[in-house]
DNA sequence: AAGATATCCTAGCGATGCTAGATCTTCAAT
DNA sequence: ATTGAAGATCTAGCATCGCTAGGATATCTT
């Protein structure tokens, strides 16, 4: 049965090259650009077959963002080596996240902010997720006791700075300042919020 | 000319329920139902005038969220009288701004998230915003030394923490904990961000 | 009374997400 | 090899959106 197999796999290679051109489309022209006819055209097929891989198109943004996932929590384990203090390795994490909520906004964008289907904290939730958090949660753990709850906390706090930034609601040349300030709360915070 | 100003009443009018109109259905039904067809059709009056009163949807947007920024300015102000301690305002500050955002996450929306138009930190910023960024750091002045930095970056926080609960990302039940680890974080820092 | 000026509406443009139904290809069973 | 079922794909279209051109109507000025 090596002819269904292929079928399969031509399948496979359509719906990445969907997603890769979601994803290029979002970071070259923004999402309000990245339309079901616009897919259809590059993929160089029709509109109801792009619905025959994604429900939605709020789905294929599910699925731009869970790669992204996968991205940043590569990003956030390579940005911390074990060589390095739990203090410096926390410094390097945050800025990482920073890093890339900057360099690559639509993916971001894609993560946090669209509507993507996407949930945490549940049985359902993907490995990508989960493993974003973990990394999160291994830069705070080491100065509190809650880690689950420091790591919500201060996981919040670092998108709050982005997202007040993206929307020039705060001064974009203080943003090292505000992030040395999240490091020393998280540094010096007894963990108190039990 | 008694006449030409009534005229100018009724379109101030007007434009008073347009706005109103557009709060109304984005809380009740969310902003994606808030069309100029509808907005139209509620204030009896044809599309291109609604579009004589806003050059755009953005526009209403903005007009929407600038009434939640005086409504917010004014909560967080009531929720701090002098005679607190300035640690028991801190807390009342903090809790008023959580309760605005899941009180009324419409308005919060145009606010926050949705592309209104308004600008923080710049000439033009009309006294709503400035308002309620006064009002947050009347609460943190205390704290730190340089208390706009540190208000960018605990309001940051404040809105990181409603965007992720908003998105699903984080555990609702663990709320006030996690406002808890913020205050605590807010009177534990010593303001080395400079 | 008549011309100028606002004011307002009808009708429509170019998009969007999404889908029903027809067409064409592929494959299994006779 | 033929035929009928099953699957894959496309054409065409629906309903809706933000927004606007151009004509009709009402109002004001002279």
């Amino acid at each position: 049965m090596g002819i269904s197999e292929r079928k399969i796999r031509e399948k496979s290679e359509r719906e990445g090259r969907i997603i890769a051109t979601a994803r290029r489309i979002a970071e070259e022209e923004g999402w309000e650009a990245v339309t079901i006819r616009r897919l259809a055209q590059d993929i160089e097929y029709s509109q109801p077959v792009v619905y025959s891989h994604f429900a939605s198109r709020d789905a294929i943004v599910g699925a731009v963002a869970l790669e992204g996932f996968g991205d940043m929590a590569d990003a956030l384990r390579a940005a911390a080596p074990e060589s390095l203090s739990p203090r410096e390795a926390l410094e390097a994490v945050v800025t990482a996240f920073l890093d890339f909520a900057f360099g690559r906004p639509a993916i971001y964008e894609a993560m946090f902010v669209l509507p993507s289907g996407l949930r945490f904290a549940r049985s359902d939730t993907p490995p990508q997720l989960r493993n974003t958090f973990g990394a999160l949660m291994a830069a705070i753990a080491p100065f509190c006791r809650d880690a689950e709850l420091a790591t919500e906390t201060f996981w919040a706090a670092l998108h709050g700075l982005v997202e007040l930034e993206r929307h020039g609601r705060i001064r974009p040349a203080f943003r090292a300042s505000r992030l040395s300030l999240v490091v020393e709360a998280i540094c010096h915070t007894p963990d108190g919020g039990t």
